[in-house]
DNA sequence: CTGAAAGCGCTTACAG
DNA sequence: CTGAAAGCGCTTACAG
């Protein structure tokens, strides 16, 4: 690996001419300009960003921490943020923590130490207080509400809401028993979801039921089971986000029930599966693409740091499916 | 954030010494190793991985560039070679460059300059062999065979015997007209799966039928109309993946189209997603598990280095589903 | 316009 | 056992 001293020989400058034109910070000679120039291509150099970052203090890297990246929640929103970022000059460290409270932590410890300039954290965990107060950049925390410092800022949706959408919508649809598979509650996003089906259900009325589930497809067809067995007349689902729905739905059909005929099912998120699957799933959208950019542009944008310390709460919206529908009266 | 140097003055030793309680690396009194870590838990003390990584070289970092993230086939091997990495002390950037070679050849140069410890890429561009050639560090190309340096390591399926397993599985079901929808040609993966198809067919004089996709679901749900209309009377389909095997179900669904009773399909890679929709996908089984850790013994192990150079190729397996069956003689 | 010098925050020979 | 010094590869005041 070339060095930029043996460009700068290469070239008869000093290595600070070489990096004046590397980055044009300065005017050189055009003479000069061509020989480093020469030299550069002539090495294959590439300038070491470990010792830029050392220098700078930045590493144009914002770190985004994921609690699983087998959600494709999280790989979209990645994806989003990616070319977000990607468009202000920015790189994403992304990073899987599957759920993992350590790794957690070391993810970033490990943003921190590496000169990161920014974190987005997509974690519930209020244990991580204290870590994500001591650091010194910018940390955007998204679909939870934990109290950390008042820099950090919040991004999520209206989760209770969207919780009530879909018991509404359920019971709209002529569901009589319709039961609810929350997420794993000290999860705000799961919280948030259920206690809008709890109001709903009280403002009107109805029955109440509801199981916990993690947000993945092995608990959602272990839970499905205990769900068919604990109410037998269960008539509607409201699962906790899509992959637990398409997992309900696969247990569903493995015992010849009919979805929507028999059961109803409605999930959460929307994410580009739900409608790839067959039967197109009915579910509660949210504006992935929006949250993602607005994450990015709340650490890269200059403007951005007016919106720190602040919460963006993005609505949701009843995508309604193939796996509900208007029963006929009887 | 503190430094070094601040935990040093306020310990009352030098920085050395600091380094050596941190890193174990000589023996300290237990004196002062005792007020050295007084210090650092008192001033939150992080080390800089950054100034670490430019002294030693080394960044314990191991690139994974993937073609796509929305593609589970690499998140499920993202996930694998993640924790395969952490066992042995080394940390995974993903790169995801959604088929872009300019992003592409930005995640290699940036792997290289930020000192990370190996390369792991899952690319099929030939193109990138420059940059491939110039790093020093171990690269392992991931489902490719383009030629670049000898130290590299090759990992990938028996593709070529997976596209005959599956000919020959729709063949023995009873399909009389099969479809290839084959991967983009220029891929290797591709080619491969494509050539076992059309060598299966030639050995058994059946007539070949093929339509070129991309390998994700957009492009799946286009060809298939475009499918239909030119082979009306087709009924077996071998889909490039199971994300576009998903996609044609989901027309032949709309279609009304049973499958596999009028279309039997059969899909490639067996992700997680294949055995979780209804109909649980047939298809080709990658041991996806087993490659990601080969590849990461390949950089991360010391005797990995005996292993570059070679190429690994491992078996697939033909895993029958629902979405093929036996077909009754007439 | 351009070079010598200092420094980013660590680590490790090198003395003692 | 421990500290002063040099160095990893850059960049940017500071002079000239």
């Amino acid at each position: 690996m070339a060095s930029i001293r043996d460009v700068a020989k290469l070239a008869g400058v000093s290595p600070a001419t070489v990096s004046r034109v590397m980055n044009g910070t300065a005017n050189v000679t055009e003479e000069k300009r061509e020989k480093v120039l020469r030299a550069i291509s002539e090495t294959d150099f590439v300038p070491n960003e470990v010792a830029r970052t050392l220098f700078k203090k930045s590493s144009k890297t914002i770190g985004f921490i994921i609690p699983s990246i087998q959600n494709p929640y999280f790989t979209q929103m990645a994806d989003v943020i990616d070319r977000a970022a990607k468009e202000l000059g920015f790189r994403i460290l992304l990073c899987n923590v599957e759920h993992d409270l350590d790794r957690e932590r070391s993810a970033i410890q490990m943003l921190i130490s590496a000169n990161a300039d920014g974190i987005i954290i997509a974690s519930n965990n209020s244990e991580l207080q204290h870590e994500l107060s001591q650091c010194e950049i910018p940390v955007v925390i998204l679909d939870s509400l934990f109290r950390t410092k008042d820099v950090n800022a919040y991004i999520y949706c209206n989760y209770y809401q969207g919780g009530m959408m879909a018991a509404e919508h359920l019971h709209k649809c002529g569901c009589r028993k319709i039961v609810c598979i929350k997420g794993p509650q000290q999860l705000f996003t799961a919280q948030a979801r259920y206690q809008g089906y709890v109001d709903f259900c009280e403002d009107n009325g109805i029955e109440q039921h509801s199981i916990e589930c993690d947000y993945d497809f092995h608990a959602g067809m272990a839970v499905t089971e205990e769900l068919l067995s604990s109410y037998p007349d269960v008539d509607g689902i409201i699962a906790c986000n899509d992959i637990v729905a398409i997992s309900i739905y696969k247990i569903l059909h493995k015992r010849n029930i009919s979805v929507p005929e028999q059961i109803q099912l409605i999930g959460f998120d929307d994410v580009h599966l739900s409608s790839l699957i067959s039967p197109e799933l009915t579910t509660i959208h949210q504006p992935i693409e929006e949250m993602g950019r607005k994450a990015i542009s709340i650490i890269c944008d200059p403007e951005g740091l007016e919106k720190r310390g602040k919460q963006f709460v993005f609505p949701v919206h009843l995508i309604e499916r193939e796996t509900t529908c208007m029963k006929k009266p009887l």
